[in-house]
DNA sequence: AATATATTTCTAGTAATATCGAAATATATT
DNA sequence: AATATATTTCGATATTACTAGAAATATATT
């Protein structure tokens, strides 16, 4: 993953109320939970609540697809692994202290 | 890890310039990084370097410790290791569809 | 003590983000 | 077609963040 996308994905996730709705989306698991249901159990006005949601699709964390009137959210797991493989990449690579282990 | 801490770490990872010294970081290993070698890898003034670096202190995900004139930073792989885990927790616990897999 | 090196603090201008009510849109039901 | 439900877009205000030059601080060397 690219520095700045990563970067991006992280300020998306750098937020209580969006943190809290991609935790609850990753819990959900992919069939995706109703924005409905993340306003009644976030208790934030409509139009906030759908604010936090765009940027977390803008940014390819999130994919949304309508069934009738209710719309879900999809959390996207593989850009989710990417960016905790992107914080560990080359941990301690260039680490001194122990060459020969 | 509480929801506001860990929304406040990866608000600091979300700017490209502070992803990047923490990655290097991370590269580095427990000994620490110079101050004065990110400086020069990232090519960035110095006070927005130091402005950069202070906030991620402020989160608890770097420390700082001198020797000499030269400060190292060195990069908290606790914290790090926390806040991967509390984007997995739970994942997909409330998945309907393989209810008894 | 004077000078050099390493890094931070101060300051201020500019830009980006957060919030939420009101109005608008999309779909379903009657 | 009228009404209800679900969600978004618009607009405006308030807050926070980014950037970097200049000055200040901390330590080392001569």
């Amino acid at each position: 993953m690219l520095l700045e996308s990563a970067a991006k994905r992280f300020a998306e996730l750098g937020h209580s109320t969006r943190l809290e709705i991609f935790r609850h989306l990753v819990r959900g698991g992919r069939q995706g939970v109703p924005v409905g249901e993340l306003q009644s159990s976030l208790d934030v006005p409509g139009s906030t609540l759908s604010h936090h949601i765009s940027r977390l699709v803008s940014v390819g964390l999130v994919v949304q697809h309508r069934e009738g009137r209710t719309l879900y959210c999809r959390p996207q797991y593989d850009e989710l692994f990417g960016l905790i493989e992107f914080l560990q990449e080359e941990c301690c690579a260039n680490e001194r202290g122990h060459p020969q282990e």
